[in-house]
DNA sequence: TTGAAAGCGCTAACAA
DNA sequence: TTGTTAGCGCTTTCAA
């Protein structure tokens, strides 16, 4: 308790002070029991625990060729659904003694292939990443060698195991919800798809909604922080007013913060002349009202799913190549879009 | 580029490769260019490129006894100062080769030990806490075998540096201020002080308005998502209303962010009969009108600073025991105390 | 039930 | 200018 800690302390003072072999001690650290007296198991351990001796992990690394690090790699630290990831992970990861890596793309693809590489020739034990698409060849090829576990956005990278949402399933089912509701037109709001699979999918599920619904789709194209861009949505939402109620829809809580408050400014009723739906939880969502109808992802079940994942990988029980795992989101109807309904 | 890459690979057949011995390829990994032929370091550089060689970092940690690991302990990684301070303190540190592993207490003093434990043990090179107190003497202690940076909240623990806000200093003035504008009172709230220094040190800079202006102080005890407590402050706004108008000044933004929509219900007019204002910058302050006064700390310079005296220390220049840096925060005024004013 | 000895991949005296 | 050698702290045969 009061002693003085590892500095220093090796394991030959562990075996020196206990009158045994380092390779006893080792032993001892390793959980070996099966073959030691109770009384040099005693010992060893009274005087591990005397000492504050903690066996040095890099050395122990240095043998297995194992750094117990897991890197997560996300676009940005600050955005509620890598935040809940990284807290998923943590929490499954470090009670079994792996400590997380946190890197940040920014969304740009080369500071992304910097960070992959970085964190390879650093060995970490395995990735979990949500990446951009840039660098499928890599992970692929980095996928042979330890365990990569894609997050949130999926590519077919072959050997590399994703766990995604049911982004155009559920984006398919608010849509026709909000044009069941009696809102006649939804403008759908959304960034440069690029080749970012989630913004592709919740897109495709608007469109099929349009379709069997037979609407005409209606999209807002936003850059963010671009004012401009955001600023010229607002005002296209008066376009089809005439025609009935409409629902904004964003594709990301991110995309809703932005243009929420031009949405305000539109001196329209909400939810009667206009309704409003988001993919993603916001956080601020507690803040207003009427309280926007929302998806909410399974952030923790993908983050304690993912942990799973690397964990039994890590054991030597192979990841299923190309497995895609889906994990399905809950929309949480709120009275932004209760255009007839009572909630 | 296309070549296959560390797998297995070691500075042996570099070595071999390049038909040197291991010593002279060390040489070239560590810069030391001084005493070789340029021949050699060419031949040298071009095996390396050529394999995908990288060093293995346990290895060279292990000599030197340096894990290139830097530990950032923070109550949340929700909380948007946690973030920013994460941010800031990866961008300056990962140029310099340094990985940060990122770890949450809660705000739990044992949580906290088990973690400043586990890091301990771990061999991190420095830490970076933001700490709840509880684990003082251990910091102490810790601080001389490595760089330890308390962040945020302070205690005066002898030979660990810290690096703070002026607190007092800035709560002092935005209270002033606040009476200054008008406000016959000011409600602050708070969570209970513990021994959180931030939280002490707001609420003194509150309570010397206080004395200076005559007023009386009025504080608002808050236990976060406590609904009770949250509506009973609520409540309690009212009471000094016949006073004339009055402000409600909360002591971090996740108070307010509780607390808004209670205000907001209470169905008084902002600025005129009730002001509100904050320390920190809620990050959905642009979503709401009229804009609330706040603080805004400034965390880039904070974890800037933080890396560059962590980066110092391990280059060898020792921390000053004992020093606390203080970097001033900043208040925005907005609309929402503007009771006279015209902003 | 225990220990000696050989390494893991790298660095750094010390020699040459 | 280069190489030999002895470790860093630990694990793991292989023997005893």
């Amino acid at each position: 308790m009061t002693d003085t800690p590892h500095k220093g302390l090796t394991i030959r003072d562990v075996a020196e002070a206990s009158g045994v072999s380092i390779t006893t001690v080792s032993r001892y650290l390793n959980g070996r029991f099966e073959s030691m007296s109770d009384n040099t198991r005693r010992k060893i351990g009274e005087v591990i625990e005397q000492l504050h001796y903690r066996p040095n992990p890099l050395a122990q690394g240095l043998k297995g060729n194992q750094t117990r690090m897991i890197a997560v790699i996300v676009v940005n630290i600050s955005y509620p659904f890598c935040v809940s990831l990284i807290r998923a992970l943590s929490n499954a990861l470090s009670s079994s003694g792996y400590n997380l890596i946190v890197c940040e793309t920014g969304g740009r693809g080369e500071r992304e292939q910097d960070i992959i590489e970085s964190l390879y020739a650093q060995r970490v034990d395995a990735m979990v990443i949500q990446t951009n698409g840039d660098n499928n060849l890599r992970l692929a090829h980095i996928a042979t060698e330890m365990p990569v576990i894609l997050v949130d956005r999926q590519f077919d990278i072959p050997e590399v195991t994703s766990v995604i949402t049911n982004n155009e399933e559920v984006s398919f089912s608010l849509s026709t919800q909000l044009f069941q509701d009696g809102y006649h037109n939804i403008l759908y709001v959304t960034e440069q798809v690029a080749s970012i699979s989630t913004r592709m999918e919740r897109l495709t599920g608007y469109l099929q909604a349009c379709e069997k619904n037979h609407r005409t789709p209606w999209i807002g194209w936003i850059t963010r922080d671009d004012l401009t861009s955001i600023e010229h949505v607002a005002r296209s939402v008066t376009e089809r007013l005439h025609q009935g109620p409409l629902a904004v829809y964003t594709g990301n809580a991110l995309l809703l913060e932005q243009l929420y408050p031009h949405l305000r400014a539109l001196d329209l009723v909400i939810p009667h002349d206009l309704g409003i739906a988001t993919f993603d939880e916001p956080d601020w969502i507690q803040l207003i009202s009427p309280r926007i109808t929302y998806i909410r992802q399974p952030i923790d079940d993908i983050g304690i799913w993912t942990a799973q994942r690397i964990l039994s990988a890590l054991k030597g029980e192979p990841l299923t190549p190309l497995a895609i795992h889906t994990i399905p989101s809950t929309i949480i109807p709120g009275a932004a879009t209760a255009l007839y309904r009572g909630n």
